[in-house]
DNA sequence: ACCATCACG
DNA sequence: ACGTACGTGATGGTG
């Protein structure tokens, strides 16, 4: 049998709209809502392959439902504004798919989806009706079911109703779902229902009774308290006339016949080029689209490509040498290179010319003396290092460019660049040299000159050495370790199996959870998601109380240490015995660095236990490591950006911020403060640096949000110039939408023009917090590009191993310990001048448990 | 592919 | 009435 879907345009729209983060075509219009519905719109392709598909929309007019009762409200709450503009985009997308929009003046989406239905009854198809409403689940029949879809806590909940399913939710078929509502009435339609009659009396009712006809057909004889059959009673006009609104007409006059709506994507331009329009670069993958024709308006024709022989090199080379600047673009094993110049793209391949050749070649197209353009140039230069190439004459990194002008955006490949700058493909080197100049004049015409020629090009040559030295660990002492974790685990294992009477995976939430709050009855298991959550926060408090639990989470210590620490990082292992991470430039939405295979930016310190694995990172025979790390730079910046001078004053002063804080907000002098208070000041500290609030604090550190609210209201007033910056700073970035470092470097905060408070509350942190996380992340990036060019003058044989946010760790020979450790505290603290000052504390070891 | 969890600053 | 810290990456389980 043939099946056709209805989509319910606006309610699946709304969905999608609250669901997924703001995003933004280039031009700056809102297209989340777009977006999140696209994403449904391809998972139900997939999972349901229906033969047709149109999509049902509400009309923005008064119904018959408004001329039958004059209060009827219709759907909800007015759309959003920067929802509103989003549907004439989301309908020309339809259209330029070719799948069919149903809508008409008078009716409701819903009375379009029950008329579909009766329709493809009629004609013998199955009919698959999707909504975010419930009021469609009316609609279930054998051959019609509503997939209902959703959004939860962040997540996309999906169930596709049978009349079964729905009896079984409710306890009587779906045709009744109208008696309910006619019942308890729906507040958000304005239908008045019963008054006095509620879910539970109504649910209960129609479950006895099933229809209002059967209950006021003989209402003396229905079981209920003498009050409510009075509320009935009374109510029996307003029951009829909510039933009439609940009612979703099957018979709308409009031309609908599953047939017309038969269906399958096919690829066209009109379609790409909208798609390539609001930056949905996404889906042009996912449907398989690609350029059909030449643009309307040819930006230029594609240049002529052709492989370069051994003959013509020689010329090539003068060619090159005189350009203004050339674009490269190295194949993964730098087997091949393609080149354009501007009038053609040329390859040359290691196959063709053979390898001393291609070498020679390289080595020229490598020098000072030819500026380049290329992409990723970390990774260029480590693979270049690598196979023994000196690699010089790098100009510019257009992923790099990219990210610098939009931080947030998840791909910088050529392919994306030259969609967003071109909207048109070409190859990736002719991308590269024609992005180049468009780039470079908006980085200058963005103040960020400073920040990309002379902090973040220059760090990734200087990454590409840490990376390629590594870490040195020690690979005996951590098989050691691990075996060590191994028997704990089978030990805790047994222990818990024993106390719970079964045998179960206990990395398994899901079971954990079942095993836990259910099979042991372990009871406040409460905060669900998709089951019970059994994370440390909920563990932690019941611990005391029940043996198994602690054993859990001691379980869960040695897992996650054996799994990620010792296993991992034995897997990731070198066979020089060193750990080469992989820094990478274009993740982090606010300038800092990242770090992957394996990720050395979050090896465990705060327990005992895990911080041992820092035994094991250490400096070879007859060297050490060196440690320097910023104290609170986070807070010094606050202190600095916000021109607070109590703050500053308590940096200056020199003693330990933290308890100072504790000092002023819980008024007593120094040296009454207390462990608990400096604690939680530090917490206080940190909020205000995240973007606090006071419900947030309290859950932290375990007070009541009142509690919490006393201790911020104490803060604010004691350092008030911070309360005024960050009104400041929130209200600027809400001018300007977007925040930016103390170096210039910016994130765009579309966010904040949302309709959804939720979305717009993380717009406000993000402004309060980018600014200080990034400006700190400056700071060091900086630090290291001027401490690699003096420890190169003056300490050639010691090197930058590791950054770690606020911390750098340098290995070199015993003897220049003391040298090493003075270069970088001076290094680091005179990197810019703040109005408070920047602290660095330095120490040495042989391993980085010691050093730190 | 996505979630829950947990490691870091 | 709701939903709540900021920024990351790796792992094992699950559908």
């Amino acid at each position: 049998m043939s099946k056709l879907m209805i989509l319910d345009g606006n309610s699946i729209v709304n969905r999608a709209y609250y669901g997924i983060r703001q995003l933004n075509a280039p031009d700056g219009t809102p297209t989340n809502g777009i977006y999140g519905f696209l994403a449904i719109l391809q998972k139900l392709l997939e999972n349901q392959q229906p033969d047709a598909l149109c999509v049902a929309f509400d009309v923005h007019a008064p119904t018959f439902r408004h001329r039958m009762y004059s209060e009827y409200k219709g759907k909800r709450k007015p759309m959003p504004e920067d929802l509103v503009v989003q549907i004439p985009v989301l309908k020309e997308v339809l259209q330029a798919m070719g799948i069919r929009c149903y809508e008409k003046a008078g009716w409701e989406a819903d009375d379009i989806l029950g008329t579909a239905g009766r329709r493809c009854e009629e004609e013998g198809w199955d009919c698959l009706i999707v909504s975010g409403d419930k009021d469609s689940l009316q609609l279930v029949t054998e051959t019609t079911h509503v997939f209902h879809v959703k959004t939860r806590m962040g997540k996309t909940e999906e169930k596709e109703y049978t009349p079964a399913l729905f009896r079984e939710e409710y306890g009587f078929d779906p045709i009744h779902l109208i008696d309910l509502k006619a019942l308890m009435g729906d507040p958000s339609d304005n239908i008045p229902g019963v008054p006095g009659v509620g879910e539970k009396t109504a649910t209960s009712l129609i479950q006895k009774y099933l229809s209002i006809d059967a209950i006021y057909r003989d209402l003396d004889a229905v079981e209920a308290t003498p009050r409510i059959r009075q509320k009935l009673a009374e109510g029996k006009e307003s029951a009829y006339a909510s039933y009439r609104l609940a009612t979703i007409v099957k018979d709308v006059p409009i031309d609908f016949t599953p047939e017309e709506n038969r269906w399958s994507l096919q690829p066209n331009d009109t379609l790409y080029r909208l798609f390539v329009r609001v930056n949905f670069i996404r889906f042009l993958d996912k449907w398989n689209l690609r350029q059909a024709q030449q643009p309307e308006t040819p930006v230029q024709e594609e240049l002529p490509e052709r492989e370069l022989g051994k003959k013509e090199l020689e010329s090539f080379r003068k060619r090159i040498s005189k350009t203004e600047y050339i674009a490269t673009v190295f194949s993964e094993d730098l087997k091949s290179v393609s080149i354009c110049d501007g009038e053609s793209v040329y390859e040359a391949r290691e196959e063709t010319l053979g390898g001393e050749v291609y070498a020679e070649f390289l080595r020229t197209l490598l020098s000072e003396a030819i500026p380049k353009v290329t992409s990723d140039l970390k990774d260029l230069i480590r693979s270049l290092a690598e196979a023994g190439y000196p690699a010089n004459g790098f100009i510019f990194d257009t992923a790099l460019a990219e990210y610098l002008l939009d931080a947030t955006a998840s791909d910088y490949a050529p392919k994306i660049l030259c969609l967003k700058y071109f909207q048109r493909e070409m190859g990736a080197a002719e991308t590269l040299y024609r992005v180049y100049p468009k780039q470079k004049e908006k980085i200058l015409a963005e103040q960020m000159r400073k920040l990309y020629y002379e902090i973040e090009l220059p760090l990734c040559t200087v990454l590409a050495r840490m990376e390629q030295a590594g870490f040195c660990i020690d690979r005996n002492a951590l098989e050691t370790y691990g075996a060590g974790l191994t028997e704990n685990i089978a030990r805790l294992q047994k222990e818990i199996y024993d106390k719970a009477g079964q045998e179960f995976n206990i990395n398994s939430p899901k079971q954990l959870g079942q095993v836990l709050f259910e099979d042991l009855k372990i009871p406040s298991g409460k905060k669900t998601k998709t089951g019970w959550s059994t994370n440390a926060e909920v563990l932690e408090k019941l611990r005391g109380q029940y043996p198994i639990v602690q054993d859990v989470l001691d379980y869960r210590m040695y897992a996650k240490l054996k799994s990620t620490y010792a296993d991992g990082l034995l897997r990731a292992l070198s066979p020089d015995g060193r750990l080469h991470t992989n820094f990478r430039m274009t993740v982090t939405a606010t300038g800092r660095l990242s770090s992957t295979e394996p990720n050395l930016q979050n090896i465990p310190i705060r327990r005992e236990l895990g911080s041992e694995i820092r035994r094991m990172f250490v400096a070879p025979e007859g060297r050490v490591l060196v440690d320097a790390d910023y104290s609170q730079i986070e807070l010094r910046i606050l202190a600095h950006i916000s021109g607070d001078e109590a703050m500053r004053e308590a940096f200056r002063s020199g003693m330990d911020f933290h308890t100072v804080t504790a000092s002023q907000v819980f008024g007593v002098p120094l040296e009454q403060v207390t462990p608990q208070m400096r604690s939680r000041a530090k917490a206080v500290n940190f909020g205000i640096v995240y973007g606090i609030s006071a419900w947030a604090l309290g859950n932290d550190i375990g007070v009541s949000t009142a509690e919490a609210k006393s201790y911020m209201d104490a803060y604010y007033r004691r350092y008030s110039g911070v309360r005024s910056y960050m009104k400041e700073i929130v209200e600027s970035a809400r001018e300007k939408q977007y925040v930016e470092t103390l170096f210039g470097r910016r994130r765009s905060l579309p966010e904040l023009k949302s309709s959804n408070s939720a979305t717009r509350g993380f717009g406000e942190r993000v402004a309060l917090n980018m600014p200080i996380q990034g400006t700190a992340a400056d700071i060091i990036k900086l630090a290291m590009v001027n401490i690699d060019r003096r420890l190169r003058a003056q300490v050639p044989e010691a090197k930058l191993l590791l950054q770690v946010h606020d911390e750098l760790i340098i290995e070199c020979d015993r003897e220049h310990a003391q040298e090493v450790m003075k270069l970088l505290k001076e290094e680091m603290e005179n990197v810019v001048y703040l109005s408070v000052p920047l602290i660095v504390e330095t120490n040495y070891a042989e391993c980085w448990a010691d050093a730190h």
